[in-house]
DNA sequence: ACTTATAATGCAACTCAATTGCATTTAAAG
DNA sequence: CTTTAAATGCAATTGAGTTGCATTATAAGT
């Protein structure tokens, strides 16, 4: 038995990062809303983050986002999230970061948010 | 007259920060919670940041804190935010980080949050 | 293909951080 | 003092995220 079902629900919020990278859960609750209950919406996620597909982090406003796994092993490595502050669109920057090193603590996880325009609203 | 008037909640919350660094709201309204309602202590905090003397961040949690800006210019500067797994305290870490360039973005703001240990959970 | 165990889903209720409206109080300028 | 705009308290509300439980669907084994 695979470590997930690929179930209709799994199949559609899947293919929603197909089209865009970084996407926030009540995007995707909003986006499907006829088609699936919320609670399942955000159990999906939370299994393909489990299985490894997908990963998360806590945008500025506080919202939860995923986004696709790349299949080489860098994906699993700290890399800088970005989001338009005009159109709202975020996505995965392909820049491995150095994580600081200090004396005064031992770092273990790092989540770099970075914000402006993206190409698309600098017209 | 002050963009600021110096009422006792703003003297109050603002002694907070010099014992802690970074504070979340809840503990800071969990705090307070015999002295002021929760509401001031949210809105004490909206005038401290635009008044230039607190900055603010979400932390992994998604939960909102501010610190203290320092007198240096550097402050108003990129530096991460620093939590810690075991005992909860955060703080800001003094390093200046360079915003990454990418042909494409114009990245105007950038959080940068780090997790681990400190000093006094590595016994 | 059929049965069965278990994973997945729907729904309703709930938690908790954060926000809003409005009446009342208080700081500080004149 | 007096005045007035800023600050506060309180209650109600919003909105993201969670939980419990009954029902349904997947996929493994026969």
């Amino acid at each position: 038995m695979d470590i997930i079902k690929k179930t209709k629900s799994v199949k559609k919020i899947l293919n929603a990062f197909n089209k865009t990278d970084a996407i926030s859960i009540i995007e995707l609750v909003d986006k499907f809303k006829k088609e699936m209950n919320k609670t399942t919406v955000y159990r999906v996620l939370e299994r393909l983050e489990k299985s490894n597909i997908l990963h998360s982090f806590i945008d500025q406003k506080g919202l939860k986002r995923y986004a696709k796994n790349n299949k080489n092993t860098s994906s699993t490595k700290s890399h800088p999230h970005f989001m338009c502050e005009d159109c709202g669109e975020s996505s995965c920057v392909d820049i491995d970061i150095k994580i600081p090193s200090t004396p005064q603590y031992i770092i273990k996880n790092s989540e770099y948010l970075l914000t402006g325009q993206c190409k698309k609203c600098l017209v």
